[in-house]
DNA sequence: TCTGGGGTCCTAGGACCC
DNA sequence: TCTGGGGTCCTAGGACCC
């Protein structure tokens, strides 16, 4: 039987916190988001209280001194480091992991000889002796299962629940019936707040419930994601293992601001540093990005006072990773959207059409000898020739100067045309 | 006074091509 | 010249995740 486990640790950033300020432990701490604004990890006891996650701060005034919550201001830095030791370490269990978040990591311990809740066990015991952070285990046969079943080992549903380990691959038919028969759909991977309001309406209110629904009725009513979602309740694992994480296909880099901000000059400075933060991420990745948007917005929590949001998609002529190029792009679209006279609250960049920096070497101009009637077809088979070596998105603008450059040379106009489809694409 | 910052995938509809 | 039906691509928007 396949044995999927996701590991996942407890309230990330308060543990995180806790590692180098042992003195927090037992008492309730708040993580907050930039600026301080909102809560982005709770510990257990603030969850006790109450607090739902994203609250913000502010509104936590009252409680908090009541019950003398302690608030850190957030550090990326400090999370990402821990993060790779805690999987460092769990990946020492098992030859098959793919690292979901910065929190979470599945492994696959199929075929394991042991006793996995035992090993779940052993697994929790390293990962806190070695990093700091305490963690729970969750063990089924798809991935979704397992995600059900960290959840179960947090909560302690289920009376097989071995301390932070849960194991469903254990339990009965009757005793998992009786179990899922008493968690919320809403818990499901993949049921989010509109689809459980959707789910609910049709009287589908339990984990049972939606996995006793049909999968034609659940894709028909609904996608085929959720579909998915039913056939892996049902141990049929339709989400495979991904242990070389993909290249991004976005790169976003956005802030609020602390304060109002009314000036273009402010907003430049803002940008700038975006797009030079985005653009360190694209060229750790090898990629050069096509386009940039850029987008600014007044605060919507006050109505009352003038709204605006606008973004603006620069297409870049030539596709690049160069942080001046791209601020370029990125300040002449802030001038286009940017309005005086109002607050703005936040801004952001985004780098999209990407794809790998690295050339491939692509004869454009093969085929072009041919008689006129087969051109087209070698045409083609050279643009799917990109397309796969360079990724979505490149083939259209390629495609374009492809088509015009042929053109050209067909009636003698230029033969300076080079096979580097990046030249071509500027022709279009 | 003070309200996060990232990402993914899927779908529907229009444009365009053959 | 007839102008249909099918395929593909792009975009925007909606849903989800941590």
């Amino acid at each position: 039987m396949t044995s999927i486990a996701l590991i996942d640790g407890n309230n990330f950033y308060v543990s995180c916190e806790r590692v180098f300020q042992p003195e927090l432990e037992g008492k309730p701490v708040v993580v907050l988001s930039n600026n301080d604004g909102c809560v982005v990890a709770r510990s257990q006891e603030v969850r006790a209280l109450g607090v739902a996650m994203g609250v913000p701060w502010f509104k936590l005034r009252d409680l908090a001194k009541q019950h003398s919550i302690i608030a850190r201001s957030s550090n990326y830095t400090l999370y990402g480091d821990m993060s790779q030791r805690m999987h460092t370490v769990i990946g020492q269990f098992a030859p098959e992991q793919e690292i979901y978040s910065i929190d979470e990591t599945f492994l696959d311990l199929t075929g394991f000889n042991c006793d996995l809740i035992e090993y779940g066990q052993q697994i929790r015991q390293r990962v806190r002796q070695w990093t700091g952070i305490p963690v729970c285990v969750g063990i089924g046969s798809s991935k979704t299962l397992a995600k059900l079943a960290n959840h179960c080992a947090k909560k302690a549903h289920v009376s097989s629940m071995a301390d932070g380990v849960t194991d469903l691959n254990q339990l009965s038919a009757s005793g998992l019936r009786e179990l899922f028969s008493r968690i919320e759909v809403g818990e499901v991977w993949g049921v989010g707040r509109r689809i459980k309001e959707r789910l609910n309406g049709m009287g589908i209110e339990t984990v049972q419930q939606l996995k006793d629904s049909s999968i034609s009725k659940i894709k028909n009513e609904f996608n085929v994601v959720l579909a998915r979602t039913v056939a892996e309740l049902n141990g049929d694992a339709c989400l495979s293992m991904e242990e070389v994480a993909p290249p991004k296909q976005q790169i976003m880099s956005s802030r609020s601001f602390g304060q109002p901000v009314f000036l273009l000059e402010d907003l430049n400075e803002a940008v700038l540093s975006y797009t030079s933060r985005a653009a360190e991420k694209l060229r750790k990745q090898n990629h050069v990005a096509g386009s940039i948007q850029v987008y600014v917005r007044t605060n919507p929590f006050k109505p009352d006072e003038p709204q605006y949001n606008n973004g603006v998609t620069v297409k870049l002529l030539n596709s690049t990773n160069n942080t001046f190029r791209l601020a370029e792009a990125a300040l002449y679209g802030l001038k286009k959207i940017y309005k005086m006279g109002y607050a703005y609250k936040k801004a952001g960049i985004m780098l999209t059409d990407l794809c790998p920096e690295h050339q491939v070497p692509v004869d454009l101009f093969s085929g072009f000898d041919l008689p006129e009637s087969q051109r087209a077809k070698t045409l083609m088979a050279t643009l799917d020739e990109i397309n796969a070596k360079m990724g979505r998105g490149t083939v259209r603008s390629a495609g374009e100067g492809v088509q015009k450059a042929w053109a050209m040379r067909s009636s003698n106009k230029s033969s300076a045309f080079t096979t580097d489809w990046e030249q071509l694409a500027v022709v279009s």
